[in-house]
This record gives C-alpha cells, sequence and structure tokens, in this order.
DNA sequence: ATTATTGTATTAAGTACTTAGTACAATAAT
DNA sequence: ATTATTGTACTAAGTACTTAATACAATAAT
C-alpha cells in the first residue's frame, strides 16, 4: 500500500485523495471494511487525528459510513462508486487539458503529443 | 492577467508555477521587464513579500534573472525557454497519465477516452 | 462481567505560510 | 543634487496544519 505524501499540501487533502482512488479503483472493495483509523495512520506514517480528519470529511460524499464501534466501511453501492470513479477521471482530464492549454497547446495537439509518445514507447 | 490562488496548497508555490506558465507561453516575452514586486503583488492581490519569494525561487531555474534596481526581466535565451515549455508538458502528461493508471485507466484507454471526448465536443 | 477495539474529542506545542508595516541600499529619473 | 523606484530584509501577528498525549463512550470479543 503505497501512501506516498508530498510537503507542499496538506495531508490530510491527500489522503482524502488517495483513499478516494482506492475505493474507485477497487483496491478497497465496496462493502468491505477500512483497517482502524489508527492502522491507517501508523500505514501511511500520519498521526491518527490527520487520518481521521480525512476519514471523516470522506464520509460526507457518502462513499463511507461509519458503524459506530465495529469500524468503517467501504459503501455497497457499485454504482455510486462507479458514478465517483468516472467523475474523478473527468476531473483529471479537464484539469489536464486546461493546464496544456495555459501551455500553448490545443486539444488536438496535445491528443497528437499523448499519441506519439505511446507510439514511441512501444518500439 | 488572471491570477486564480486556490487556499488548498501554498499561494507562493501557485505563483511559481503560473509565472512559469506565463514566461513558456509567451505572455511575458523573453527579454521583457517584470512588473516590479509590488505591482505583481497587487496585481495577484497577495502580499509583495509572498510575491518576493515566488521571484526570488524562480530565479534559480534561470528564467529569470534581476538587474538590482532597475527590475526583473525575462530571460533572452528561447532555447531555455522552449526547454522550459517542454519539460513541463512532459511533466504535465506523465502526472496525468499516472494518475488516470490508479484510477485503474490504461494509457491507451486514457487515449481513447480522450478522443471521443474531443469528437463529441466538436458535434 | 471483563477486556479490547472502535470512532471521537480535547489540549498543548511546534511549524509553515501569509500579511502588515517598516526600513534600507542601489540606481534610474528628474 | 534630489527624488522616486528598484529589490531586499526584518519583525510581529494571525492562521492553518500536524503531531503528541490523553481520554471517553459504545460495543464487539472474550
Amino acid at each position: 500500500m503505497s501512501w506516498d505524501l508530498k510537503t507542499d499540501r496538506p495531508i490530510y487533502s491527500q489522503l482524502i485523495e488517495q483513499i478516494e482512488i482506492k475505493i474507485c479503483s477497487g483496491i478497497f472493495a465496496p462493502g468491505s471494511k477500512l483497517p482502524s483509523v489508527r492502522e491507517l495512520a501508523q500505514e501511511a506514517a500520519v498521526n491518527p487525528n490527520t487520518m481521521q480528519k480525512a476519514l471523516s470529511m470522506l464520509e460526507e460524499d457518502g462513499l463511507l459510513y461509519t458503524n459506530r464501534t465495529s469500524g468503517r466501511f467501504i459503501t455497497e453501492d457499485a454504482k455510486m462508486i462507479e458514478q465517483a470513479k468516472h467523475k474523478l477521471a473527468q476531473d483529471q482530464i479537464s484539469e489536464f487539458l486546461e493546464k496544456m492549454k495555459s501551455l500553448g497547446f490545443g486539444k488536438t495537439e496535445t491528443l497528437s503529443i499523448i499519441s506519439t509518445m505511446l507510439e514511441e514507447a512501444k518500439k
């Protein structure tokens, strides 16, 4: 489980992103139980308070829910997860194209750059 | 001149990114004089200290240089700017493909998603 | 019943970032 | 010569983030 955290951004927000990704990619399976706050915190080499903050904020989106003392669980709603996944993908793409545009690369140009990159990689 | 700054990340680092982009995209032309620290700070609605921090850090890369009291200037070295531009683009692409991969989208899959997005946009 | 584990809350301390305000030295402009 | 503008430096204050250390209530496990 990779938790590479950078120092140029609040840790809790990076945790939110990465947990969301683990859920959307299936690393954290629907309906399964999450490790405890303390375990997750240790895994990520982070203070339990920080992990708690990230998890409680994540719950607002509905991808997680808490059973008071038995722990936290991933939603069983596979459709919700699928939607979240596609929203994340769309956001990534939009943000990416936006940045490329600001550098002076139009959408089709950006597309062709990636295409040729992948062609090169195949060789 | 758009300076949209978000609160989820240090301002000075966002300033660095955006100034770098303005240089690479030609908004700040090679050899031209930058507005003063105080002007830029006012434009970006930021404290002069913060702008100063960003600018002095940017100089380390060589895209800017200072003439003690006449101001700051963009490098005349167009080749250096071109290199910086392509490095930024490469970094953006790598980061993007990485994130898409973590979501479960392979490179070719990501490419086809963007392709169809652009096709849709044309209609 | 007792114990361990769960999420949660609180307080205190340290660090980084940002701002406001002020000041200084060098030099371009007058 | 004088003035204005340049980058730069400094201190003080406030805020947000992170950590450490504890503690508590609820409940699963024993």
